[in-house]
DNA sequence: TGTACATCAGTGAACGCGCGTTCACTGATGTAC
DNA sequence: TGTACATCAGTGAACGCGCGTTCACTGATGTAC
């Protein structure tokens, strides 16, 4: 049956969140359209009254998964409060709850693989992403503007290569890695 | 018609490596079976003849594609050879070749993600995997053992991070972050 | 404001396709004498 | 060394299953009068 305009965008945004997590946790390929339907309560035949095609979903889900992380990061006040959420991401990138949770963490660290053999447009969307997150990193920084984005970029790569690592290793393996690049930036 | 069992091993060989590629160019699930026998010139049929399960040949696969990174590192006659093999491995990780070539590169960069939603028995060779690699690093470098398999690590992480991020970014991101990561480590 | 009707969000069955795996079959290899 | 026969590596058809996508249908919503 018909639902109102007001609700379609309702479930508008949960497709999107689902898949946004789903995609994180499955993989792009693995987080299948039944699956973000049924985790956003609808049945699968509704879905193409909301995206044209399964990758159309992906562009708009990795979207949300950058804003996720930035959102984070995004309040600073003051150059100082700026360093001192730099210096925080850290902590928060290698905690217990980010290595647990891939579904609500970082996309880079989850679905990077995944986009390496995709589509342009979803390199140039996460290329965009990863832009931002080394710009609000870059924040507080000391040096030019060249070597301020060099430096938060060495260091989210570090993180985002530690965060993968551990969660593809042993529980042993995983411990000493993530010992070994916190409290370290590159 | 059976065929020597000389000629099985050669078959054998042919399907891990095949996989070994496949599964670095593909992902883990994307790698079919049937594209594995094709590519080592055989029919799918034939596979279950050589291994019980997919995942027995991902495993077997895990093991070379580590091997061939392992290889690269191994000959070192003296600690100043094994310092320099450590920062040259640096200009290899980041180079163009590697960028382009996912399928005979470091599985860390392509096959993580997959590992991290996978049995824990592709874990525990993941994580054997990331350790001979740091071990191999740290060789020549100073400090006490700690300290030296600590800063090989991040290394690690740094330029499996950063190779990771930059496939799947649009080429001008990619070439910053390349260029970021180059000549510096963690 | 009330009524008549067109619109369309969401449902569930169906499509062709490729997946991992199984199986009957073939004929060269390996073995026993 | 030669012969008879059991073994088994590799083939190709077939299996059930889940995938992305399509479609006829339903009935509440939105619109025109």
């Amino acid at each position: 049956m018909r639902v109102s305009q007001q609700e379609k965008d309702r479930s508008h945004a949960r497709i999107i969140a689902s898949a946004a997590r789903l995609m994180r946790e499955q993989g792009m390929e693995g987080a299948s359209v039944n699956d973000v339907m049924q985790a956003a309560g609808m049945s699968h035949g509704g879905f193409y009254k909301h995206f044209e095609t399964k990758e159309a979903l992906l562009l708009a889900a990795l979207d949300q998964a950058f804003d996720e992380i930035t959102d984070r990061l995004g309040p600073a006040a003051s150059p100082a409060d700026a360093a001192a959420l730099s210096a925080g991401f850290n902590d928060y990138y290698l905690s217990d709850g980010h290595l647990a949770s891939p579904g609500h963490g970082c996309p880079i660290a989850t679905v990077s693989a995944d986009i390496a053999r995709g589509a342009a447009a979803l390199k140039a969307r996460f290329g965009a992403g990863v832009r931002r997150v080394v710009a609000l990193l870059a924040r507080g920084t000391s040096g030019t503007e060249r070597a301020r984005r060099a430096r938060a970029t060495r260091q989210l790569a570090m993180l985002a290569g530690a965060l993968m690592i551990a969660r593809a290793s042993d529980p042993d393996t995983a411990r000493e890695v993530l010992a070994a690049c916190r409290d370290r930036t590159p």
